[in-house]
DNA sequence: CATGCTATACTACTTTATGTAGTATCTTAT
DNA sequence: ATAAGATACTACATAAAGTAGTATAGCATG
């Protein structure tokens, strides 16, 4: 089951591993390897491991390139998973509470610091 | 870390017992299991097991009563546990990824089945 | 052609959250 | 004092995620 205290979609090493990913829209064990390195220490086969956790869960996809390594994409962009996503979460929470998520989310929507909510705005008035 | 595929906030056992106090108010570990058993096997201790590390994750506060056993009380009714709860899942989402939540979110809520949107309209007169 | 570099597969151990329950012990009422 | 019921303690299972070692296979180069 989840979590209470940590509400991520991915872990932390997941999470770093499918930035990088989005970022370059493609790469090898290798290339995510060398930019997490840049940060920390990390074994390449650990990297390995969580990249083929990844594609085992159908969030990447991978291909042998050039009879040399595989090389991974991921499904979606990140926009395109995000949205997703924090759709399902949405979902699940108002299906489960109702109402009271729809107020919690104006509350954080005021407080948070979005700057163009212009588009939402439009999106609002489509609603009314 | 947390999970991808089951956004809750509790497990399946601790979400059922946490309905349960929440709809007697309080309630001991027997009163607990005793409306579990009405649907489905489980020992005392299960019960028992899980609500001490509800009261240890500070969800609920349990008491000596009457020098004869612990009575068990939410720290948060439902509504300002869900509305914190949901609220910190919101904020997180907002936080890392911006505005596609809130077009996620305009589309869960046009695609749910609240009935009772006139608060919520209301809210966003306010916001505009 | 042999040897080594690089990549993958396989295995494995760790931690944390949760579900599950047994056993030992203690309290209280009869 | 004895039995019923409660708690404490211990323990095992599973799942997700982090971490990494070892074995092996392919390719390139001396």
């Amino acid at each position: 089951m989840a979590r209470l205290k940590n509400n991520q979609i991915f872990g932390n090493l997941e999470a770093e591993i499918m930035e990088i990913i989005w970022k370059l829209k493609s790469a090898s064990v290798r290339q995510v390897l060398t930019e997490i390195r840049k940060k920390r220490k990390v074994a390449y086969t650990t990297v390995m491991t969580v990249m083929t956790r990844l594609a085992d869960k159908g969030i990447l996809r991978r291909k042998f390139e050039e009879g040399d390594c595989y090389i991974y994409k991921p499904i979606q962009d990140k926009e395109s998973f995000i949205a997703v996503s924090s759709r399902k979460m949405i979902k699940n929470l108002i299906n489960e509470f109702g109402e009271v998520v729809v107020a919690q989310f104006i509350d954080a929507v005021e407080t948070s610091n979005l700057k163009d909510l212009s588009e939402w705005q439009k999106k609002l008035k489509r609603i009314k």
